[in-house]
Formats: structure tokens, C-alpha cells, sequence
DNA sequence: CGGTGCCTTGAGTGCGCTCAATTAAAGTGG
DNA sequence: CCACTTTAATTGAGCGCACTCAAGGCACCG
């Protein structure tokens, strides 16, 4: 069990863009009981059909959920940064309808299922952050509904990017302007529901547009604006923005 | 306020899928003060942009959640049916994301947040099934992610033909081998990202192939195993066939 | 019985796909 | 540090699924 308080930090500090926390609560997140775990790229940390009694959370790193056809065409169902949460379903439901993996090396901190039952149960605005948090990554898994299927591919290509920048920012983890995607044109592909020619055509179009910038797997956007309004991206449905409030 | 207990007696099916209520929960969920709406089909029961502080349970008729992009085109994100709650992430976030709307004329059952708190912080397991609740309906975007993304038009109509099939059936609203479908083609092309005239030439193609027959909106199956494969349906993300466990 | 949605069908187009080859980058081991 | 392998990115050519535009048919409703 590691009881290094900076191991959580990350977490903390998601949970706070979604509820302000007791004091006591930030103590008794930080001193969570956990196994701290060194993962390389493509490692499964869950698979579907399991039945974890585990969560696992977000250290450093990126991570994915993926789910495939009955033919084998993978889909991308969401991205994760460091802080967030990755099992939380689970806490509720038992069989894994999807599997996660790790996008490039990292590390996991992995709490037993009970204790993060004790620890929602003895601070309630504890509870609140994480109910914020699964509600926002519901948010999220609507929004690519729509991208998904009402975007043409560069406003789809582009909106993801702007959310990914806005998210990733918010964790402290980049400036504004840019960052590394820590991704390939083909799971890129799969994040949206293309073809990894497409998309490798698209991200050149977003260049010639002058939208973005991009050197290896670097992209920096000389206008946010810009990229936003080809994104067509309003960042409510992240709702970063909304005060706290009481219960 | 409504006192007719088989009001809210869908709402309690429902849950019933999810989790074993104790006694005293389902007395008190019945009793649960609600204002209860005859509502026409178009209703909005919900806004983008809205804040409400009451929770919309569906009682009778179908709905469904929908956002649109910026140049105007419509994503139906999830179709709901009697029983289901509608509103249940405002109980912790704020702005709405997105709207919901009638799509039959129905019924619906107003609670105010203050009341279902209580009866959340009364009645552990209560507060289980309707975790689990907001779980399933995240799992079921997922799969739209997927569905929307990944499969072509034939396999993602006969997908949520299947799904909508399998819950309508759980709800008791319907035997098996058919249901009448409360959507007309153009709805049905913003619930798939499709548009409607390849909608009606998706119909007709599931017809010739033998996996549907129709009459007006009444979708009969006549073997429920080749449109699930054509569908490419699991029903393992709608997490009704889990043993309720224990916290 | 004439409106008014909704469904249906035809014809032509195009966005994104497939197949395939090349180039560039990132490892890997000697 | 360089040859070799592997993985990722790029580009070209051709195709097809789903789209657009447009007209006609059908059913329900006042």
C-alpha cells in the first residue's frame, strides 16, 4: 500500500474542479489505501467481462476505454488524464461491458472497492465530487454521440482536440496553445469513428487551414477561436464552469 | 402533489431491474411527493441551458435526450421509456447539456431535488439502484458511441431495433416478437446519425432480408436470434441480468 | 374530401472508405 | 553508433455507402 500523499494529488485536484471538499475529506482522499502500480503502453487494466472489485485511478499517463464489434472494428469511447477515476461504474455494477487500456506508460493507483465504499460513506461532499465526475463523464460519452454522428470529419477531428485541450489544461498537465496528443492516427481513427487515411487527411486539412500546427504528435493551435469554431465546441458540456453548490 | 401509489409503480420496476429494494424503500418511493403532467408529444421537458431543481420521472409515453450542433443538425442520444428517470444528473450538476423531449404524448411525475435527496440519503438501497441506474444509461451511450461509429447502416438499425426491444420488454410493455417503434423515420435518423430517406431504405432492406416485417410503426421480428445478429447485439451493457450484490 | 405530415422512390453526387505502395520515425541488438 | 526491424505516417487511385435534391404516394384528421 503506498501511503504517499503525492500519489493522489492528481485525483484531488479533479475532484476539486467538480466540488469544493472538506478538509477532512482531502486528508482522508489523500491517505485512500492503495497499490501503486508501474504500467507500460497497451497494458489492459480492465477487460470486458471481468468483474473487478477494484478501482483503479488515473496517475500519470493516458489511458483509454475501447470496445469492439462482432467483426473486430474497434471504437474509442473516451480518454483519460491523469486524476481520473477509471472503474468507477464497477463500484456499482459488476461485468465490465468494455475494456480499458493503457495509451502510453504510466501508473495506477488501485483501491479495493471497500474502501472507497467507507470513504464516500464518512464524507459526503467526497461523494458529491465523484457523483460529479460520473455524471461528467456521461456528459462527455453524449457529446461524442453527436460528434460522432452529426460532424464531418474536420469539425469532429477539431472538437476533439479542443476538448482534449481544455481537459487536459484544467488538469495543470499543459500551457494553453498546444500539447503533445499521446495517440497514433489510428487509435485517433478509432476516437472518432474514421479510418486512419482519414484522419491522417484531416489533421493535413486542419493545416492547410491554418488551424493547427503540428510537429511529430505535437499540436499547437496558433488561435483557439479558430479551432474552436471549427470545432463547433461550447465547453458546458464539461461543466467546469459551474459553482459549486450546496446539496 | 400525487398520492396514487401506482404512479410512480414503473418507476419502481425499474429500479427492480437494477437492485433489491427493501420494504420500507418501496413504500417510501412510492410515497415520494410528485407532481404528476399529462403531456402532449413535441413537450419539452427539458432545455440546453436549463438549471432545474426537480427531477422528471417518466410515467407513461416515451421521450427522448437530444442536443444538436451548431449548423442545426439534431442527435437523438438516448430514447427513454416508462419507468426511467430523466433528470437524474441535475441532482448534481447544474446547467442542462442537453434537452429532452416528448416523443409520444405521456405522462410524467415531478419530483423536487430537496425530496429525492432525502429519500436518497434515507434509503441506502434506493440510492444503490439508482447508481446503478445512471450507470446503465452511461454504459448505453457508450454502445451508441460504438454503434454509431463503427457499424454500418443495416447493423446499427437492427442494433437499436434489438435494444429497444429488450428494454421495452423488461418494462412489461410488450411481449416478445414485436412492439410498435413511437418514431418516425426522421427521428429514427437522428437517433442513428443517419439521415432519413437512407433510414426508409435501411427499413426496406431489413424487410427484404427477412429480419423485420412492418406495418405502419409496428416492427414484428420473426426470429429474435438472426436480428440480434444482424444487429450485432449483446445485451451484456445493459447490465439486467446481474445478481444484485451486496455493498 | 382537401389538407398536412410522413413515407417512399428515383437520380445523381461526394465524403470517407479500401487497397496498396512509399516514406519516415522509433526501437533494438550487435 | 550504426545496420536492421518494426511501427507509424503519408500519399495515390478508385470505389461505394450514404447523402442531397426532388417528386410522388399514402394515411390520418379535421
Amino acid at each position: 500500500m503506498s501511503n504517499d500523499k503525492s500519489t493522489l494529488a492528481p485525483f484531488l485536484r479533479k475532484l476539486e474542479v467538480f466540488a469544493e471538499l472538506k478538509p477532512a475529506a482531502r486528508a482522508a482522499i489523500l491517505e485512500l489505501p492503495v497499490r501503486l502500480r508501474a504500467v507500460e503502453s497497451s497494458t489492459f487494466l480492465l477487460r470486458e467481462g471481468d468483474e473487478p472489485t477494484t478501482c483503479t485511478i488515473l496517475v500519470s499517463g493516458y489511458a483509454f476505454r475501447q470496445k469492439r464489434t462482432g467483426e473486430g472494428a474497434r471504437q474509442i469511447l473516451s480518454l483519460h488524464i491523469p486524476g481520473e477515476a477509471l472503474d468507477l461504474q464497477h463500484l456499482y455494477l459488476g461485468v465490465a461491458d468494455h475494456s480499458i487500456q493503457m495509451l502510453s506508460r504510466g501508473e495506477v493507483a488501485i483501491a479495493q472497492r471497500k474502501d472507497l465504499h467507507a470513504l464516500l460513506d464518512a464524507h459526503p461532499t467526497f461523494a458529491r465530487a465523484m457523483l460529479r465526475h460520473v455524471m461528467v463523464e456521461a456528459s462527455i460519452a453524449r457529446e461524442w454521440v453527436l460528434n460522432i454522428g452529426r460532424r464531418d470529419a474536420k469539425s469532429r477531428m477539431a472538437h476533439v482536440l479542443c476538448e482534449f485541450a481544455v481537459r487536459v489544461q484544467s488538469q495543470g498537465l499543459t500551457g494553453a496553445g498546444g500539447y503533445e496528443l499521446p495517440i497514433t492516427q489510428e487509435q485517433m481513427a478509432d476516437v472518432l469513428g474514421m479510418t486512419p487515411v482519414h484522419v491522417n487527411r484531416t489533421l493535413k486539412a486542419l493545416e492547410a487551414l491554418g488551424l493547427i500546427v503540428r510537429d511529430r504528435r505535437t499540436i499547437n493551435f496558433p488561435s483557439w477561436e479558430k479551432l474552436r469554431d471549427a470545432g463547433d465546441f461550447n465547453r458546458r458540456y464539461l461543466h467546469m464552469d459551474e459553482p459549486v453548490r450546496a446539496a
